[in-house]
RNA sequence: GGCGCUAUCGUCUAGGGGUUAGGACGGAAGAUUCUCAAUCUUCAAACCCGGGUUCGAUUCCCGGUAGCGCUACCA
């Protein structure tokens, strides 16, 4: 995984900037590290650039081998790909070797006093370490000489106090910053335990590395002050630096998994049923605006059109819906649509009170929950649109290939050559690939899921009415040629002979062959289920009606 | 608490000293179609508050408020 160091950085004077995504371990891939990650990518690739991977693994306590899958499952779905791949935990030395460089210089220091998180949470707000003169002022002969006996102490930065001064930098987003060195404490470079903190590895890799673009979120704006502090202290010459709006939950916190839960996961998209193109579209539409008011953009296009400039100062809501189990107000109604997902039956399943005996054995909604939000209602309805603007824009070949792994997932099988058929139904109908599975079903099984036989019953009319059109329909279609034009004509031709709408003769035959009321096009489904499904479902319609 | 950042329709945003403050999603209404979808048309919907600068501020400056971030031997 790990690769050597680039032998020749920067030596031309082409500007083609090295990039970095840094993820840490500790999670999923969750949308606001895949935002940062499309931003730098996009950067690079506008301007020729390199992007570099790194795991910033140096938490070890935190780091799990399941969040680094899902970080790559992630971001390979996301399918951008990136030029280098670094482990951090691989480059302790070099840490290190800052760090001494730093300490050797006389601009840090050792602490010998224990650990103590949690400090900062002290009520007030009060606590917080700034500097203890005791400690960092200890001489240099007794503080080796406590290390030389073994006593474990964490190496903090000396910033400035005798001389208060003014660091500042220019951001690419925010623009001229600037903060008094007052207001900044000694923060640890290296723990007890050896292993360097998040500035430290990240100011050291960023320089080791030869980044030039520090492309990240907004919450390290501030942390930017201490990594000017380690870059001049260790004579490194400064990146640019920008940084990203967050991304925010509708109650305008931070996104987090405990709080939100899966809606934050990339994962959780590519689930669904995005497509990756249009994922990113939208996660580029978070805080970025290419403005000339176009939304829709394929990858090339985004290219093209990013910039730093184009980057918004505020933090972006994303906008999807709580999940169901949170507090919703109004009574119980469970929502059962015959199309159903699979995540929709798992949820109401676990929302089912187990009855604790037979006489209430009801089926009950815990007091506050009611709704069970389908995925189409969860996600920010922006997503949704550019998505199905997206599959509408996939070529028939293309989205086949998309679509028939998920119908075969569901359980189905269909060969490509009806696929690509049902396929030119329903692109213009469905919003997430897995829609396919809800939309197009009946094109796939043997045997129709059950539905009311009123719903047979055409506008305006009764079950006569349904059982006329249906026999006659049978009648006709047992020897009309299934193509569009001739069901057509014929299946007209029959309505005006019973002296019925073709409204009223079209829809029960709809529901019959589709088992729902709302369907692609008749005559294109009857074509493409032939006349021996189409006839035998009809006769079990006739059957339904009597 | 300290420090920093931010503030345009419900949401994402464009704009910018004088505009009918633009677009998109979502919502509503209508057209169209064999239902649905798609498409098209129309409508409702915003410059956080208070001062200043100015002939004129939503835009520039200051203050307030609110939100967010940092304030760990997390990243």
């Amino acid at each position: 995984m790990l690769e050597p160091a680039r032998p020749d950085a920067g030596s031309s004077a082409v500007r083609k900037p090295r990039v970095r995504f840094a993820p840490s371990p500790t999670g999923f891939l969750h949308v606001g590290s895949a935002r940062t990650f499309i931003f730098n990518w996009l950067y690079a690739r506008h301007n020729g650039g390199t992007v570099v991977l790194r795991i910033d693994d140096t938490d070890v306590e935190r780091n799990t081998q399941a969040s680094l899958n899902s970080i790559f499952e992630g971001l390979r779905w996301l399918d951008l790909g990136w030029d280098e791949e670094y482990q951090q935990s691989e480059r302790l030395a070099i840490h290190r070797r800052i760090a001494d460089l730093i300490f050797d210089r006389g601009l840090a220091y050792r602490d010998f006093t224990p650990a103590h998180a949690g400090d900062a949470e002290k009520p007030g707000g009060q606590g917080t370490w700034l500097f203890n003169p005791g400690v960092r002022d200890l001489s240099r002969a007794e503080s080796d000489r406590r290390a030389a006996a073994g006593e474990p102490f964490a190496v903090r930065f000396r910033v400035p106090r005798e001389a208060v001064q003014q660091i500042r930098f220019v951001d690419r987003v925010y623009g001229e910053q600037a903060k008094s060195t007052a207001d900044i404490e000694d923060f640890a470079l290296l723990r007890s335990d050896g292993m360097p903190t998040y500035h430290l590895a990240s100011c050291a890799d960023d320089a080791e590395l030869q980044i030039d673009h520090i492309i990240r979120g907004q919450d390290h704006l501030s942390n930017t002050f201490k990594h000017i502090l380690i870059f001049e202290a260790a004579g490194f010459t400064l990146p640019q630096f920008a940084h990203l709006p967050l991304l925010v939950a509708p109650d305008g916190t931070k996104l987090s998994k405990r709080r939100h839960g899966p809606v934050v996961s990339v994962t959780t998209y590519r689930d669904a049923g995005f497509l990756p193109e249009a994922f990113v579209n939208f996660l580029c539409l978070l805080g970025w605006s290419p403005k000339d008011n176009r939304e829709k953009m394929s990858r090339q296009e985004l290219i093209e059109a990013f910039t730093l400039e184009g980057i918004n100062r505020a933090n972006a809501v994303v906008n999807f819906k709580d999940a169901p189990a949170l507090d919703r107000t109004s009574s119980a109604q469970q929502v059962s649509r015959p199309g159903a997902t699979a995540v929709e039956q798992r949820n109401s399943s676990a929302q089912q009170v187990s009855a604790g005996d037979a006489s209430e054995r009801k089926v009950q909604v815990p007091p506050g929950t009611a709704h069970i939000l389908a995925p189409e209602e969860t996600f920010d309805p922006k997503a949704i649109w550019l998505n199905a603007e997206h599959i509408r824009a996939l070529s028939i070949e293309d989205l086949t290939d998309r679509l028939a792994p998920i119908v075969r997932e569901g359980g189905f099988k269909t060969e490509r050559r009806k696929m690509l058929q049902i396929t030119k139904l329903i692109q213009e109908r469905i919003k997430l690939l897995r829609d396919v599975i809800t939309v197009a079903d009946f094109f796939f099984v043997d045997h129709l899921p059950p539905y009311e036989s009123a719903e047979l019953i055409p506008h305006q009319g009764d079950a006569a009415m349904a059982q006329k059109v249906l026999r006659k329909a049978h009648e006709v279609l047992a020897q009309t040629e299934f193509k569009h034009d001739t069901l057509d004509h014929s299946l007209r031709a029959a309505a005006q002979e019973l002296g019925v709408k073709a409204g009223q003769m079209f829809q029960p035959i709809r529901v019959a062959v589709c088992g729902r009321k709302n369907a692609p096009p008749l005559f294109e489904t009857l074509e493409v289920l032939g006349r021996d499904t189409t006839v035998q479902r009809i006769e079990q319609a006739i059957r339904k009606l009597q």
